[in-house]
DNA sequence: ATCCTTTTTTAACATTTGTAAAAAGAAAAG
DNA sequence: CTTTTCTTTTTACAAATGTTAAAAAAGGAT
């Protein structure tokens, strides 16, 4: 449970009783590569906290897929639309390796959230940080060419080419497989 | 007041209570049009809600100017990076409008998150609902072509176009204002 | 009304990116 | 080891967008 404590007491640092609070409505669960833990569509009922293993989010229009999001150790996943407003979610998510995650139902977040201070807190802390991080991105997209957001991302994960194809990483940075291809040799 | 308790009550319900807690930390202020409201850099002390007015945010780089966000009446200002982890904030906003605005010390607000329960969950959800948003515009962005946000954007504020120029309007959509021109020709 | 300033449109050209299809390379299966 | 499948690169061409500069239009000020 290592990563997944991390993840929780970076976001926001808990008491001992309202961090076992949390870890106790939190289940192990095992998924195979390939997985589909989310689908476009669906109200999901729970979130999880990834221990090991390697995820992204997509939205698929004319059959053309967007990826909009990578995560591994120690970051969460949610359909935020589900989680936010328990309406249908805009995104599906794929676990692209085998994957140890900890489920926690919706329902029992929302319960903690509206009965303790600091869960309440953490969970404001939570959504706070996403929207920093999802705001800055939107911000470096508009202003950073494609070759500089590539670079970059491989700084921020370094591991990400071994474990996503190249197509993945294309449709997340918004250019087509073939551009992110032109870029690489350029860089050579 | 009108708009703004409006806009807080729309956010998350609040008993009469924690309702005047937080009105109590509200203060009336006004100013003039062109005023900078936040300054890129600049550590803000203060969070703003729109009475009257419309604003935009925007960030600098090698003398371009990216506008990321528009808002107007009932909506509420904040440099995110003073507001959530009081650093120093990336965008500048300015307000287009001789504006009427609520201020609240943003010290005032972590206070009151950290001492009521209702009003740290009031302070999730409009976390929360800030990320569906950008996100959802965030995708909208790679998937939609500038056209169809153009459109898209006129639709959901008709009278943008009255109060805020093409230029600004252009860089909303992450185009040149030659490309928006053309857009709008063919339209036509 | 006229002048001045700012905003918007148009034009010509260069650059970038997309599309489709083929070639090369790498990984998995027999 | 060979074949099959999937991924990545390359090519040629088309379409979209950026750049710069000039013209046209709109708004304010005197």
């Amino acid at each position: 449970m290592k990563n997944v404590l991390n993840k929780i007491k970076r976001v926001y640092d808990l008491s001992e009783e309202a961090l076992s609070l949390l870890t106790s409505r939190l289940r192990l669960v095992n998924f195979p590569k390939g997985y589909i833990l989310f689908e476009e569509g669906r109200t999901e009922k729970y979130a999880y906290f990834i221990e090991k293993g390697i995820a992204r989010a997509f939205c698929r229009k004319d059959d053309k897929e967007i990826t909009f999001w990578f995560g591994s150790e120690g970051e969460m996943l949610f359909s935020y639309n589900s989680y936010i407003s328990a309406k249908p979610g805009y995104e599906t998510v794929e676990l692209l390796e085998e994957a140890i995650l900890y489920e926690v139902r919706l329902s029992d977040l929302q319960e903690l959230f509206l009965n303790n201070l600091e869960l309440a807190n953490w969970g404001r802390k939570l959504a706070e940080t996403e929207l920093i991080k999802t705001e800055e991105r939107f911000i470096s997209y508009q202003f950073t060419p494609a070759i500089q957001r590539y670079e970059e991302l491989l700084n921020s994960n370094p591991d990400l080419l071994q474990r996503v194809s190249l197509g993945q990483i294309a449709s997340f940075l918004g250019v087509t497989q073939v551009t992110l291809s032109r870029i690489r040799a350029d860089f050579r």
